[in-house]
DNA sequence: AGCCCGGCTGACGGAACCTTGACGCCGCTG
DNA sequence: CAGCGGCGTCAAGGTTCCGTCAGCCGGGCT
């Protein structure tokens, strides 16, 4: 069950990936913009992308750092434009593969077994460590170090940690954070937060009072900084 | 300073593709047939290969499977047609990419500096022994040794220090555990692994009470130390 | 058949973790 | 200025999770 992610503005191509991937057993999620395509894939942690470049709101090429940030998914580029600018800039900011519309089913299909037979070929082959000034998490491991030191997380706070990390420099909303930590039914326990991230800040951050990296923006969500 | 083998029968092409290349700093080697191929690559070793579909003597898949016989280079694969079916036949046989001819220098320069970007990404270094203070685990052997004498370790044992092993630094779920050792329909029976591990600590750890290599992450999963 | 080894199960003490409530602080608003 | 809501802090249950031991069962070997 290869999770894959499709990105792309137009619902009947999105609605035919969809169905062909599903029927192939792939799992499907899909985003219709760029913004969201960030939001989802933080979550659903896809293990190839698709990703059409004609985004509306955000630049594609921007869309391919914001996940190389944080995976080494492949990501397959779908694109209308057969400009050679265009594929050497998505290639060179980190995309694998670059195919044109209109595209054949079957080919794609191929490519993206190519894509997933290297991507797993390669056991461990992540390099996810985000480093801060005071600490550094390395979200393959699970593991978060400060100061040579390593520190012990319990699952709850490495689930948040997590989420916001992946999401570095964004505000994660709180019930976001609630809704994919402990679970939709718990969208409205904001008060578990305050406790989690009170504990995360006094084991990470040099003064918790004032925290530097693991920053509440007052009404709406927290956001981590690097 | 990489090594890249250009297979093509047309020598224009294989020249200007030297000559680009090594402008550009790498080391290239060239082949005119499928059988020079094969046998070029065995004495040069590259670290990417770029193959004409259309050669004299041999059929490109044969020179794929040939050469993914022993080496997992990234193969960009070119071809005059644009054949969907000869794309989906190179792809599923091992290459990693596909150009039609006539393309753009930039972008296949662009798409191998994507093919090599992945494959360097991969450390590749796979350890078989793995030592620690108190025993040395023989991954390829199956053999685990503690201060000169060899510790017997029931099939199950086994199979969860190899698992964590591979892993090491790691942390690994107790769900994976479960689905790889035993098997998907066992992925609830956290009991077996509280069992297990003990068994483990008590032949493997100088303090089973206390154990140094074999770490219990809670509500998570195990973790291998080195 | 009898033995032995490895895998499974149940019980229990103890540790780690999550939840919950109380309290004080701060900024905003009426 | 008082009230209120959002936030941070702390500590005390209560629950889940873990380690350990001991015993049972079934299959392979002699």
């Amino acid at each position: 069950m290869t999770r894959v992610l499709v990105v792309d503005d137009e619902p009947q191509i999105v609605r035919t990936l969809r169905i062909n991937l599903t029927a192939r057993g792939y799992e499907v999620a899909t985003a219709l913009s760029g913004e969201e395509a960030l939001r989802v894939a933080a979550s659903f942690r896809p293990e190839v992308v698709i990703l059409d470049l004609g985004l509306p709101d955000i630049d594609g090429v921007t869309v391919i750092d914001g996940l190389r940030g944080w995976t080494g998914a492949p990501i397959i580029v779908l694109s209308a434009r057969s400009d050679s600018g265009d594929k050497v800039a998505a290639l060179d900011a980190g995309a694998d593969d670059y195919v044109t519309k209109p595209f054949g089913m079957d080919e794609l299909l191929a490519r993206l077994r190519a894509a997933v037979r290297r991507a797993s070929a390669v056991p461990a082959g992540e390099e996810a460590v985000v480093e801060t000034a005071a600490f550094t998490v390395d979200l393959a491991a699970k593991k978060v170090r400060r100061g040579g030191a390593e520190v012990h997380l319990t699952p709850t706070e490495w689930g948040i940690l997590e989420l916001l990390v992946r999401n570095r420099g964004k505000l994660v909303g709180q019930k976001q954070l609630l809704r994919e930590v402990w679970g939709p039914a718990y969208a409205s326990e904001t008060h578990y937060l305050r406790v989690y991230l009170a504990q995360l800040r006094r084991k990470l951050e040099p003064h918790p009072a004032r925290p530097a990296h693991l920053v509440t923006e007052p009404g709406m969500g927290y956001r981590f900084e690097v």
